[in-house]
Parts: structure tokens; sequence; C-alpha cells
DNA sequence: CACAACTAGGAAACCGGTGTCATAATGAAG
DNA sequence: CTTCATTATGACACCGGTTTCCTAGTTGTG
């Protein structure tokens, strides 16, 4: 044990098919589980392999099959526990095979993105990317995918492709159904607070407001209805802006969780009681939705199960039609919602 | 634009040689940076790179070097936002090269993660991989490393092997410069949630701590002195134990910003008004530290900086040692820390 | 027993770069 | 105008795998 095969020449095929005795191509056929060899041959071989410690060097397989072996994550930061958890749901399933994930944050604000990112994929040329959220939504960033011949599969909140090159998440109707949760408990006045113009989960979760409301008979109303932009300031702002109202809503729906964190601080300085005089259900089920009080409801994306789907729509492509390309998103129910005070 | 290139077959360094009228191995030496070339013959050979739009395949060049251009992650989640930070970074340092980063997260609780990483690094032939901490701590992970003559760097709080393969941060001091803090601002009684045993860093801040107030001659009282796991409930735990007290301390300093979140929690909820009665400061400046009401006094590591050098150590191995291995954290002063009541 | 049909395994070319070494082109010196 | 030193370029092998194609060996059939 130890630091014995240091400074020693990893073993080649050629080593392996002379100390066995045979061709390297045999070695070859052994490593690719070719049917067509006599046991005792591959029996040998395989002893051989054993005894050198032999591991096919990537690289040189990369270049005779004219393709590579890596995997690529395309993606603007959103939120640092999805995307690790992204990554982790790939390496599930990259797992015992000889893939590996090559990351690339990038910044959707730069206007060099797109040069960037066909030089990273030009350089590296690389077997497929997932592309996530919300640079997932670029059209531009696709076509680039189609023309350097790179697999993609783009993840979203909505059809943006063909069922092939996308995993999705239901947030329309998760929304819609957290909003029954809300009628049941005896809500009907229910306010919004929205994601940022041109986020396709943002517009997503809206309509799915609306369709829980119209089902329900509720009233819309603007003044409950306010923009935010995914970021906790963002949702002091429009949280005061509904809070302040004399005639506020019971609960409200906020499109992702750091919004949500902030409407119950705004919540707490108005001497509201969560969830006594407000209900609040999020979205994303961040680590931040477990650590405030009361522990926030809210929607949980199963990314890292949408994250192996997508490695597996890229690695075995032949059938990734099969695939399923929308994955539920689950209401997960803890302290923030309760029944509205009697009035 | 458009598709145009798709389906056709990318530029080979034979077709450069062929179009310019040169061997391939001009075409090499231009693509290297050859000082010893004639300056038309590098111009032409540039413009025909041009315009075929040839890109080096990385594979062949990773084949023919014997070495690849992949630096490998390896990591076992402590906080993702670090996470997430260290890889861009490194990201920063390898932009304009031809690096690429590969992540691996592991699990340390695993029995067989060594082989794990074992057979990663054997697959992947990896130049070079960074361990970030917990992990980095481990010996016999850096013996494996050198055993597979893969070159590592470790990330940590303190001397963990020679600094060429190390890039720490100065926790002892800035602890200690923390306490200096509380202790400017009038408080005497200053209590301590440790992080979990056999973390360097825990210890680290512990010795900070102890350092901090034996230099302001301060009464070190075991009651005031509660371990935890990292974690927001052992956080609640730990804040309990210490806040239940009647002769509590006026401030503490909490290891991380998950318990420092927990701990003000359980001050709200006995009623002590954060800083007033209490002050807290934190470690980590996770976001959660600036989301949390009031935000959190909390100490920023440096991670995006050191995952820079760290990536410079190496990928210019020669000049590793030149490249600092210690980088300092920096007190956030926020309004978690206020003067203690008069009594 | 001769002849196909099929099977297992090998030889050589190839993937797309880089290293080594030889050689052609250039310039300086005699 | 030779001759030698110096510089710029090319030919060819090589990195470590895979693919193609061919041969030798085995089995079945009339």
């Amino acid at each position: 044990m130890g630091s014995e095969r240091r400074n020693e020449r990893q073993p080649t095929i050629n080593d392996v098919a002379r100390v066995a005795g045979v061709s390297k191509k045999t070695v070859s056929r052994v490593i690719n589980r070719s049917p067509l060899l006599k046991d005792d041959t591959r029996q040998k071989v395989e002893s051989v392999i054993a005894e050198l410690g032999y591991v096919p060097n990537p690289q040189a397989r990369a270049l005779a099959l004219r393709r590579n072996f890596l995997l690529g994550l395309l993606h603007d930061n959103p939120n640092a526990q999805t995307v690790l958890n992204f990554q982790e749901g790939v390496l599930d399933a990259i797992r015992d095979t000889n893939f590996a994930l090559v990351v690339r944050p990038v910044n959707r604000h730069s206007p060099n993105m797109l040069d960037d990112i066909r030089d990273f994929l030009e350089k590296q040329r690389l077997y497929g990317v997932f592309i996530l959220p919300p640079i997932s939504e670029n059209e531009e960033l696709a076509a680039l995918c189609r023309e350097l011949d790179c697999a993609y599969v783009r993840m979203g909140s909505t059809q943006l492709d063909s069922p092939q090159y996308l995993v999705e998440s239901n947030d329309r109707e998760i929304v819609a159904s957290a909003i029954d949760h809300l009628v049941e408990m005896g809500h009907r006045r229910i306010g919004l607070i929205e994601g940022p113009e041109g986020f396709r989960s943002a517009f997503e979760r809206r309509e799915g407001f609306l369709d829980g409301i119209r089902r329900h008979g509720l009233e819309y109303r603007a003044e409950w209805h306010a923009p935010g932009q995914y970021t906790f300031d963002s949702g002091i702002e429009a949280a005061e802006r509904i809070l302040s109202l004399s005639d506020r809503p019971s609960a409200i729906f906020v499109s992702n969780d750091e919004m949500a964190a902030a409407s119950m601080h705004v919540a707490r300085n108005k001497g509201l009681l969560v969830p006594d005089d407000l209900s609040i259900i999020g979205f994303d089920d961040s680590p931040i939705a477990s650590h405030i009080w009361p522990p926030l409801t809210t929607v949980r994306w199963p990314i890292r199960e949408m994250a192996s789907v997508a490695a597996h729509k890229l690695i075995d492509s032949e059938d990734a039609d099969q695939l399923p390309s929308r994955l539920p998103s689950q209401l997960i129910r803890r302290s923030s919602v309760a029944p509205p005070r009697e009035k």
C-alpha cells in the first residue's frame, strides 16, 4: 500500500496485451465487453488488467471515438442550493460511468455571454450540456448548441423545446394546488408577490395563481398583486406594499422563498402574526425556508431527480423520448399557513 | 450565421496545414506561440485558422502531451454558497486558459469515499484537484493524491500541508479580533457556540475565541460554552443551553452563521432583544446572515480569492511557492452587535 | 473428405495533436 | 563564390486507444 505506484508509468493497453499474450485489439474488446470472445481469453485478460491496475486513458478513448465523456453545466446562479443539488443529481446519474461534470458559471447580464459560451464549447468539445434557468430560456443559446453540434437539455418550468431536449417542472399546476390548499384552510382573500418579468418561471407561477383563484371564484385584486425580483430586498418592498393596505389579504403566495422570508419580516414589523394574521406560501424549498420562524410552507422542485433524468437524456439519448420530461413538484406543509382569523 | 457549421466536420490541424501550404508541425508552432517562426508564415497560418474557424482538439493535445487540462473539485457540501463561490473563483482564474473545472461532490460519511475518489481520479486522470474543507483535513485523501501523481491544493483554516499545497484563511486571528470588537463595545461576558469536534475550522475558531478573551483578561465560563454541529438544529440546542441560564452572557460568538441564525430564534423566543439584550457574531457570511433580522455581524472568508489563488497554484505550479497561502478574512459589521444594556 | 460458413483474434491504419531530428534556406565570414 | 553557422520548416514516429479488414481455426454439411 501507500505510494507504491508513484512515479511509475501508468500501464497502457499495450502493456496489458504484452503480458496477457494477446493483441491490443483483444484487450480493447474485453474493456468494451465485446460478445465474441472466448471465456478463457476474457478471463486471462481481465486478470492481467486487475494485476497491473490498468485503467484506460480517457483522452485516448475520446480521441479515437471522436467524442468525449464530459457533460457541461451552464448556469447563472439563481440559487446556490439549487445549483448544487443539480450537480449532485447529475452525479447520481453518472456515477459508475466514465462521464464527468464540468461546470461553467456564466453571467447573463454580460454582453458577451454567448461568445464566452461559444468559446467554452468549442474549446472543450463537450458531449453535451445542461442549461439551467433562467438562461435555459435563451433561444440564441439553444441555437448555439445546435450549431456546434453539442447535445443539450434545458431545464425549465414550461415547454421551451421538444421533450427530448427538456426537463421541466409543473410550476403552474402546483401553484394552483397551493391556492387550493389555502382555500381549504378557509382563505378567500389571497395576494401574490410575483417574480421578475421575463422569467418563464415567474410567468408560470403567476398563471398558476390565477388558475387557482379563478377555479374557486375568488376575487382578483390588483392591489394585492406586487412585482418582485426574486431577491430578499425586492420582497421587502413588495410585502410593504401589500401589507400596508388597510384592506389586506389573509394569505399571500410568494413566488420564491427569499421573498417569502422577506415578507415574514415585514409582517412581523407591522405586528402581524404569521400564520394567524397572515398565511404565507413560498416556492423553492430553499434552506432559508426551514430556517426562518415559523418554518415556511413552500413548493419543492424535485431538482435532484430532474438532474438525473436530464443526465440520462444526454447520455442515453436514443431512449431520451421515453424518459419523462415533466417531474412533479410537491407542496411542503410547514407552519406558515393556518386558517384565517375570524373577523 | 445560424447553423452554418452544422454537420460539417470540425477542421483539423491537417486542414489548416493543407490550406496554408505548410506542415502541421508549423501550425502547431503557431498555436503554441513558438518564437522561431517567420512573421509572414505566422500571419498566413493565423489567417487560415481564423478563416476556417479552427480550434485545436483538446483530447488530442491531452494525449500527445500526456496531461490534460482538467481541474477537479472534491467537496462535501458544507455550505452551498461557499462551494459555488469557490467554483466561481476557480473560473475567474482559468477563464482564457484551456482548463476546465470538473466537480465531484463526495460523502465523507460513506465508508468508500476514498475508493470513490480513487476511481474518479484514475478514470479522469485530472491535472490537479482542489480539496475543500472538511475533507481537506483528511490525510489519507492527500496521500491518495500523491500516490496517483495528481497535483492538489487543500483549502483550510490552518496549516495542513506545505504552503505549496495549501490555501488557508486566518480563522484564529479573525475570531480573536471579533472578540476585540465585542470588548470595544463594552462586553465582558462572552459565550461561545463551537463547531463539531474533528473539524479543524471549529478548533481554530475556538482557539481564536480563547485568545480573544485571554488577552482582555475576561472570565472563561464553561457553562457559556456549548458544542454545536454547524447545523441550524444543533444551534437551537446550544443556544437554549446558554440562554436559559439566569446568569447568561451579554454576547456570544457562534462558529457559523446557521447556528447564529438559530441562536437569534432562541433569543427571540425567550424575549431577548438582539442586539440590545444579546449581541451575536457569526462566521461565514452566508446568505442567511443578511436575510435574518437583525442582519448578522459575521466573518467573511475570502473564498473567491482563495479559489483563484488555489487555481494558480495548480496551474502555474513552478511559482506556487511565491503565491500567498494565507488570505485574510474580514469582519462584516451589521446590526447584531451593540453595547450591552446597563444593569 | 472437401468445402462452405462461421468464429475468434490479429495487423495495420487512424483519431489529431506534439516531440525529435534532419534538412532547406538564409546570412556572415573568408 | 565557397564554406560554415544559424534559423525556419518539414518528415516521421508517437501518445493510447478504436476501427476496418483479413486470416486462421473450428464446426457443420453433402
